[in-house]
DNA sequence: GCTAGGCAGGAACCCCTCCTCCCCT
């Protein structure tokens, strides 16, 4: 089981660039040895500054009227930051994507930042199925682990983090089961600097 | 499944480069 504590995160954002893109919303849930503490959330819409592409309004159901008066996102970043204190965060694809899009956010707010230790749960799912032979999104990921919710609102961050939360609890326990101590790399990102210690 | 960008990992070939695929919104 986990030694330690783990905040489970997700994004959405105006695309798929970290640069050319906004953050317009983030969410996270706790994880403590291993259990998912439904009380220990963090929520924020973020206003991006610009109008959300339609795509991305039918994508993710997020309106200009949901950002609209939302704080800005180094106001939910050092909130956020706050938030994940001394834990690890997991993000899917979050090598990739979620990490990133924090590193060019901060960057973009010229916030001084800290390292943050994260882990990318795409990994548990290559290491428990074998890369090859098996697609590793989050959909086939619920799938393949029986996982259905059905008052939770895919491609919005509060419902996709409490599916994932699901997903890395039982990932991470079949693998201890069958395979040992998951063998999953820890990289470091990039957040907010803790108020305090600038 | 459709747009956008980035990249890890594999192949081929000799250690860097190219190619292809994946996954996120």
């Amino acid at each position: 089981m986990f030694e330690g504590e783990l905040v489970i995160f997700d994004l959405e954002t105006t695309g798929l660039s970290p640069h050319a893109d906004d953050i317009i919303q983030i969410a996270a849930v706790r994880m403590v040895k291993g259990l998912i503490c439904p009380a220990d959330t963090f929520f924020s819409y973020v206003d991006p500054g610009r109008r959300i592409p339609p795509f991305i309004t039918q994508y993710t159901g997020i309106t200009n009227w949901d950002v609209q008066g939302a704080p800005d996102v180094g106001s939910v970043l050092r909130s956020f930051s706050e938030y994940v204190g001394n834990a690890t965060l997991v993000a899917h694809n979050g090598h990739r994507f979620d990490m990133p899009f924090l590193a060019a956010s901060c960057h973009k707010k010229s916030l001084s930042v800290r390292a943050v230790p994260y882990h990318d749960s795409l990994a548990l799912s290559w290491q428990f199925w074998g890369r090859r032979g098996f697609r590793h999104g989050l959909d086939q990921v619920l799938s393949r682990l029986n996982i259905v919710e059905a008052n939770v609102r895919r491609h919005d961050a509060r419902g996709d983090v409490i599916l994932l939360a699901k997903a890395v609890e039982k990932l991470w326990e079949q693998i201890l089961a069958t395979q040992g101590p998951p063998q999953i790399k820890l990289y470091h990102g990039s957040l907010p600097m803790l108020a305090g210690t600038l």
